[in-house]
RNA sequence: CGGGGAGUAGCGCAGAGGUAGCGCACCUGCUUUGGGUGCAGGCGGUCGGGGGUUCAAAUCCCCCCUCCCCGACCA
């Protein structure tokens, strides 16, 4: 039996009708079904369309298998990530999913991360763990490779799959536990070299997300279990989004709801610089609580939280005060208890809580320490507790002369309860988190809350990890620095089902141009008879036209209703919808459907290749 | 991890002791041909897994697995 040398392979491949290099597709022959019926597993929109279209179907919680469809618009994601990468000087990498835990171990991020991370062993019984990310790998491997000043700055990206046990995946693909992700690390020599990548890569992300058509914002944010200092989310905004975010309408303001501020209002000159209650704000204090009766309790049975207290009472939740209970750790006040007073229509932040008493810790009570302290009833708290080291308050205690509040005793409030008299605040500090309406900290506009989903996040490390792993430089003088890093991350996954979440409508997806898994979705309507047959090969024609004008182009050639098709191509959401039925080929034309907009208009067959060729991106 | 719900055909669902059904999809034939046509006939199931009760279990009991929702420190 002979083989077939380069030629002859190549013959029978063509003989084969083998495209092997063409990206347009039959869609008799595509591996593609759609659903009809929603899955009964998927909540949110893109979840069940990307379902629906046949663009993802799932394999385990959170674990997706990427159809082709969806690959494409996958690929489509990642090129437009790679293309601005290396437009902004980052040269890509792939490191490995699989990496010793060792390498976790020296950073502490082992701990850190804890059941986060999938863990496995191999034969000998080493221990290893699915990447969530690739800060220790990246930065051992700079380590060993760059010693010198003269080496950097470097900046390395890769597009890979990263692996993290959710608690709870959810919403299909925005929150899975293997997703792919765009990370990147950059290698500076100093502080300044580091603010100067990290502009490169804050533009840059800006462009990916116009490019993927999102409507986003960078947002100051927290900076979680990486650490570092300066750092931004890119929040796509949406409803279905699991982080709220605060954004001024008026001014570039915007932060993570956990870092944000508001300007306080007009009790504003009642705090001075250091947060401290200024004497000379007493004045507007003083007569607050003139005229209130005496602070008198109420028996509030089966009232352990702000609305069932307000329900019972009959008030708004707003004239009740809420006393956070905590614990310090560390610092002179190690141990005793703080209570941190909002207005009961607000809640507390919690890092906002933290800055204040740093550098000690504020422990919130947790079951147990509540059941050790019977003093301290679990929703009846009161800010008159004997027994409480240090009263923090938002500025915004001072708003009301006086307040329903938690008797110290269980199923008891009490009403009437005045500051200054009936209690005490020991310091005034923005702790309250800030909601819709609230004043912008740098214009005094108002402000938004909203939604968002995370697609991006640019953080500037610092010496962190290149400490920890050694990954230190030379300078010009022969002295020894760690190299100071930045790492920037994009869901790449999660981008495509943010786009779409706002590209979408009751019938299916809409793909931006630059997303879309084809550019045209050919439809050619059955019909029987002359003009039929006639139309067919105007199609038929017309997809040969399209591949050669190098159209990326979705034949839908299949036997099915002009209605099947009609439906599955607003399914499926290419941008431009070309039908060739027989009444317009009689009259010489095609029809263009947009599925963005709707909108449609005739071509005439005969320029149809050229002029859709023309309008390629 | 706590609470709730659910696993029956590829998808969506019904069936609640007597040997498994509907819609969609799929196959065949006819029909229809510019918005998921209509008719007829078919294929397809260890009823999540294991154990138990019973003459008989998808159905009742026990254990396990998977999936979904809510919560997981705001008093």
């Amino acid at each position: 039996m002979s083989c077939p040398g380069p030629a002859g392979l190549n013959s029978l491949l063509v003989g084969m009708q083998w495209r092997v290099t063409s990206p347009a597709m039959r869609m008799s022959r595509l591996f593609l079904r759609t659903l009809r019926d929603d899955p009964s597993d998927a909540e949110v929109e893109s979840h069940k369309l990307l379902v629906r279209a046949g663009y993802i179907r799932k394999v385990a919680a959170g674990i997706y298998s990427w159809l082709p469809l969806g690959y494409r618009v996958l690929r489509k994601v990642e090129q437009i990530v790679r293309e601005e990468m290396d437009a902004a000087g980052a040269q890509e990498v792939l490191l490995p999913q699989i990496q010793p835990l060792e390498l976790w171990a020296q950073t502490g991020r082992d701990q850190a991360y804890g059941p986060l991370m999938f863990k496995l062993q191999d034969r000998k019984e080493s221990e290893f763990c699915l990447a969530p990310t690739a800060e220790e790998v990246v930065t051992s491997l700079v380590a060993g490779e760059l010693s010198s000043y003269r080496d950097l700055p470097v900046n390395l990206y890769q597009i890979g799959w990263k692996y993290r046990d959710e608690l709870r995946p959810r919403f299909g693909l925005l929150r899975g536990r293997e997703f792919l992700m765009k990370d990147g690390y950059s290698f500076d020599v100093d502080v300044d070299g580091l603010r100067a990548n990290y502009q490169l890569m804050f533009d840059a992300y800006h462009r990916v997300f116009e490019r993927c058509g999102l409507t986003f914002r960078p947002v100051v944010a927290q900076s979680g279990e990486i650490g570092g200092d300066v750092n931004h989310e890119f929040m796509a905004v949406a409803a279905v989004g699991e982080d709220d975010f605060v954004w001024c309408q008026a001014c570039t303001y915007a932060a993570n709801v956990e870092a944000a501020t508001r300007a306080i209002r007009h009790t504003s000159s009642a705090v001075d610089a250091d947060g401290e209650l200024a004497p000379t704000a007493t004045p507007s204090l003083a007569p607050l609580g003139d005229g209130v009766p005496a602070m008198t309790p109420v028996h509030t049975p089966d009232a352990a939280t702000i609305a069932a207290v307000a329900e019972q009472l009959g008030i708004d939740a707003g004239v009740t005060l809420k006393c956070f209970a905590f614990s310090f750790a560390g610092g002179a006040l190690d141990g005793r208890l703080g209570l941190a007073l909002v207005p009961g229509d607000r809640t507390v932040n919690e890092y906002a809580l933290a800055g204040v008493v740093a550098p000690a810790k504020a422990v919130p009570l947790d079951d147990e320490a509540f059941a050790a302290r019977p003093d301290l009833p679990r929703g009846y708290i009161g800010p008159h507790h004997p027994d409480v080291a240090l009263i923090i308050a938002d500025p915004a205690v001072r708003d009301r002369a006086s307040w329903v509040t938690g008797a110290n005793r269980a199923e008891h409030h009490v009403r009437d309860a005045v500051l200054g008299r009936d209690f005490r605040v020991d310091t005034w500090a923005p702790v309250a988190a800030v909601v819709t309406g609230d004043s912008c900290p740098l214009c005094r506009s108002p402000l938004r809350v909203d939604r968002g989903i995370e697609v991006g996040h640019t953080f500037q490390l610092g010496t962190k990890y290149s400490t920890a792993l050694g990954a230190e430089y030379t300078d010009a003088d022969g002295a020894q620095h760690p190299m100071v890093m930045g790492c920037y991350g994009i869901g790449v996954s999660r981008v495509v089902a943010a786009v779409t979440e706002e590209h979408h409508d009751e019938q299916g997806l809409k793909w931006p141009a630059e997303l879309a898994p084809f550019d045209v979705h050919l439809l050619a309507l059955a019909g029987k008879g002359e003009a039929a047959v006639t139309a067919a090969a105007a199609a038929e024609q017309l997809y040969a036209d399209l591949v050669a004008a190098g159209v990326d182009v979705l034949f839908d050639d299949r036997e099915a209703s002009p209605g099947v098709k009609f439906a599955d191509a607003d399914l499926l959401g290419i941008p431009v919808q070309v039908i060739v039925g027989a009444k317009g080929v009689g009259r010489g034309v095609v029809e263009r459907k947009i599925r963005a907009t709707g909108t449609r208009d005739e071509l005439p067959l005969a320029d149809a290749a050229g002029v859709l060729g023309g309008v390629r991106p």
